[in-house]
RNA sequence: GCGGGCGUGGUGGAACUGGUAGACGCGCCAGACUCAAAAUCUGGUACCGCAAGGUGUGUCGGUUCGAUUCCGACCGCCCGCACCA
């Protein structure tokens, strides 16, 4: 039998998936299949297909076969997250369109991704930055305006005076625009903004909802929302205003010894016009970098403004009012009281600049005039002290009663803080989703009634700043409201929004509206989304407001978007750097043993640490000589193999090929089934070990692929065929029987050769319009069982027991093995336990 | 600092609700076939020991007839967040 052809096969069976249209969902599906829906993160048109979208979309294609098999309606759609900087990059440096660089890569993707053999349905493929897409998503952006989930605020950005346009925080590096190099301004400007606040509480909640999701991604969204109880309180001031501040220890409020500002704080602010020192201590704030190592060590600093604060409870108590570099403007009231006895960055703040520390809360069982804190701050329970009415009560008790008596005398409120903040789309870019709103000296900000409004064909990056702003023909129009001059907003949503709804549009890709109630009912929620970890937070977050918006303007019945969520691990591989420690690539070393060597030249390479495959450490291998060189299948199989899914995956050459090598042997073992029987005929004469192996084999792999351990699956194909390989005597319909479940089994990850497989079986339907096996238990029940006998928990022997054998014959052979007998050393046995089926234990 | 996760052979990793630790792959060793190589096939491969046997899942302790699994303390590694009041 000739050895198999992989690229022969394989383009064959891509070619005759898409011509009898298997992976084709019907947009009316009918017929009481349940419905699975698989959907992996969509990818950003780059040009390129690498190993970590190879393995995302092996394992999602893997699970939407296993599925279909099983004989769910299966969606598995593929698109294109195409908006973004990169694109325009491009056009700037190579002088291209956007959009014809944009189309370009997707169409190159996209012959790439069909070489990989996958179960997609490309009838409803779209992209971003079709207009029929980024349309869609204008309407759905002034459905959710007339809702109240958008609105136009102003915001403190990172503006790049050279290349006169915002900065997210990724993109200032050391006080400088990535670029221009230009040191970055803040700016206030009106940008527009999703209400996502409003939904803290809820997105919190549903959390709990998600038992399909990884633990890890659930505590970072809870953290990133970050809810926290406390008490709003007001302190007044001696110039005779008032100044809110937000605490979540009014317990401590006896402790106090200070209250600070943020520097960027409007009364701070305020003060500063008049007070140059003051102005100074802001700027000398806001030299320290945002790092984390910095913050770290970041000395506290503070002024005093020589403001002074009443205590709520006793206004002749005059307390400091001070600036701090320690207060965030962005969480709370950007205020605080300082109780240095029990916050540590307030006794670090209280001991430099001489404030006094009281503890207010005395551990129990401790004394209060003899508890002192020195160098650390005590956080822990207790007992209040030194806090007249709330002497002796528990830390929760005076919270509670602060809490009261402030509310009572209108001085405070009991709130509840998120650390979430609204969502700023607006960005001064030109590829992206044109905010579909128009600016009238008239009317003010008026939404667009005329959608969509399109991008302009040709955008000239040769303009400082955004092109759409400097584009007047384009960014020139008319008042819906009013029909006189006006000028559109040129600024694009962020791309998050392009991706917080694609998995709805799926449903109905050419729907006259965003979503197609009707087809979106039916398919959502994603039952299982799968994608990288990096996406835990923003994506998946947004993706979760979205829903929920949807869901309120009755667009959606889910809440949630994602019922099951699998976040894959990266690929990785070893590195190498010459001896003037310049990176190499693996295609230009040799591999003798541990020892790297150029291949030209033979000088040694030093072998480094495996790491994610990368541009910069010139690791990379692409999916597409692995593809030439072996096929799609053994890579496929590679990506399925060994390691868990959501652990990362190291790439080796000493392992591609021992996938090459079980592709042949599938093949192999396949071609030597010519001329057995079917399945069925002598099934009875059967070998039973064989059958057996078969329908455990079944079993295994398809729990496995439930709960998507694709390596343990592979595992037991492995041993399937190794029980093959090794059964040469058995009766020939078994073998068939088991080469027939080795095929369907490995089809999920393996669909080409499988397909070659089953016809050299005989058979004339594709394994694709193929059911999913069926074990049967009965097979799976053996005559006899092997059990472990231990003398005081240590294995001794082993014993064959006939399956009906009742504990006392049980407990009869054990005792009669010699081994046993030796271990017992002629003591008599004070209890035997027997768990049926697998352990004898004698307890001496 | 806070939160989450993980420590098993040379290596990636198995082990269901506590019940024969190391499945399966890679690598390595030996052998068969071959003029030779590749490919393929067969056998072996946790550690110590000739063997009987002993020791082994990061360390120490606990619960149990029995612990990789449960509990406690510690050590180490990885990830996320971070002056969040």
């Amino acid at each position: 039998m000739a050895r198999y052809n992989a690229k022969e096969s394989e383009t064959h069976w891509q070619q005759e998936w898409d011509r009898r249209a298997l992976f084709v969902t019907p947009d009316d599906p009918s017929g009481d299949k349940p419905k699975c829906y698989v959907l992996e993160m969509f990818p950003y048109p780059s040009g390129r297909i690498h190993m970590g979208h190879a393995r995302n979309y092996t394992m999602g294609d893997c699970v939407a076969r296993f599925r279909r098999a099983q004989g769910y309606n299966v969606l598995h759609p593929m698109g294109w997250d195409a908006f973004g900087l990169p694109a325009e990059n491009a056009a700037r440096d190579k002088g291209v369109n956007p959009r014809d660089w944009t189309y370009e890569n997707i169409a190159a993707m996209k012959a790439e991704l069909k070489l990989l053999g996958l179960s997609i349905d490309w009838t409803r493929e779209f992209a971003t930055c079709d207009p029929a897409y980024y349309h869609q998503q204008q309407k759905l952006f002034l459905d959710f305006y007339r809702a109240g989930f958008v609105y136009r605020g102003e915001a403190d950005v990172n503006w790049d005076p050279v290349d006169m346009t915002v900065l997210a925080n990724e993109q200032v590096i050391d006080g400088k625009g990535w670029r221009s190099g230009a040191v970055v301004e803040r700016k206030k400007l009106s940008q527009w903004f999703f209400k996502i606040t409003d939904f803290a509480q809820e997105l919190l909640e549903g959390l709990d909802t998600l038992d399909r999701w990884p633990e890890k991604v659930r505590v970072m969204q809870r953290n990133w929302i970050g809810r926290s109880e406390g008490l709003r309180l007001r302190f007044e001031l001696s110039n005779n205003t008032g100044l809110e501040i937000f605490t979540t220890r009014p317990d401590t409020l006896f402790g106090a010894s200070f209250v600070a500002l943020s520097p960027e704080h409007p009364l701070t602010q305020e003060m500063a016009r008049t007070n140059p020192k003051l102005q100074a201590f802001i700027l000398e704030c806001r030299k320290t970098g945002t790092a984390e190592a910095e913050i770290e060590k970041a000395e506290k600093l503070g002024f005093d403004t020589g403001l002074t604060a009443g205590h709520p409870f006793d206004a002749n108590w005059r307390l400091p009012v001070m600036v701090a570099n320690f207060v965030l403007m962005g969480y709370g009231t950007g205020a605080i009281f300082g109780c240095p006895a029990h916050d540590q960055r307030d006794l670090d703040f209280a001991r430099k600049y001489g404030l006094s520390v009281t503890p207010v809360v005395v551990p129990d069982g401790q004394d209060a005039a003899a508890f002192v804190v020195g160098a650390e701050a005590y956080t822990g329970p207790g007992h209040l002290a030194n806090s007249r009415f709330l002497d002796g009560m528990s830390v929760e008790d005076a919270k509670a009663e602060v809490a009261k008596r402030l509310e009572a005398a209108g001085a405070g409120a009991r709130t509840v803080n998120y650390r979430l903040r609204d969502w700023l789309v607006s960005r001064q870019r030109p590829w992206g989703c044109p905010i579909p709103f128009v600016h009238c000296a008239k009317c003010g900000v008026v939404p667009e009634k005329n959608l969509p409004v399109l991008l302009p064909e040709k955008i000239d990056f040769s303009v400082k700043g955004n092109p759409l702003a400097a584009d007047k023909a384009w960014n020139t129009t008319t008042c819906p409201d009013c029909g006189g001059p006006a000028t559109r907003d040129t600024d694009t949503l962020d791309t998050f929004v392009d991706s917080s709804w694609y998995f709805a549009r799926f449903a109905d890709p050419k729907a006259q509206a965003p979503v197609n109630a009707k087809a979106a009912n039916y398919w959502l929620p994603v039952d299982q989304y799968i994608g990288g970890i990096e996406h835990a937070i923003l994506h998946l977050l947004y993706a979760r407001f979205f829903t929920r918006a949807m869901n309120k303007l009755d667009m959606v019945d889910v809440k949630e978007p994602f019922a099951g969520l699998f976040t894959q691990g990266m690929v990785c591989h070893e590195t190498y750097k010459d001896a003037d420690g310049n990176w190499v690539s693996p295609d230009e070393i040799v591999k003798e043993g541990n020892k790297a060597f150029l291949k030209d030249g033979h000088a040694p390479v030093e072998v480094g640490a495996s790491e994610k495959m990368s541009k910069s450490r010139r690791n990379v291998i692409a999916p597409e000589t692995i593809i030439a060189d072996y096929g799609a299948d053994t890579i496929r199989w590679f990506m399925l193999s060994d390691t868990p899914p959501e652990r990362d995956i190291e790439w080796t050459d000493a392992g591609a090929e021992g996938c090459w090598r079980f592709v042949q042997r599938v093949w192999r073992l396949a071609g030597e089934a010519e001329g057995l029987p079917p399945p069925g005929t002598d099934m009875k004469n059967g070998t039973r070990s064989m059958r057996a192996a078969a329908h455990k084999a079944i079993a295994s792999v398809t729990d496995h692929l439930e709960h998507l351990r694709f390596n343990s699956a592979v595992a037991q194909l492995y041993t399937l065929s190794n029980a093959i390989a090794d059964a040469k005597d058995a009766d020939g319909a078994a073998r068939r029987e088991a080469l027939e479940a080795l095929v369907l089994l490995s089809a999920p990850m393996m669909p080409h050769l499988a397909e070659e497989c089953w016809k050299a079986l005989g058979h004339t339907k594709l394994v694709a319009e193929t059911p999913w096996p069926k074990h049967d238990p009965s097979l799976l029940e053996t005559d006899s069982h092997t059990m472990a006998v231990q003398v005081n928990g240590k294995l001794r022997a082993t014993i064959s027991v006939p399956r009906d054998a009742a504990n006392p014959a049980i407990e009869a052979m054990a005792l009669g093995e010699e081994a046993v007998q030796r271990a017992l050393d002629g003591k008599t046995p004070k209890k035997v336990i027997i768990v049926p089926g697998r352990i004898v234990n004698i307890v001496v």
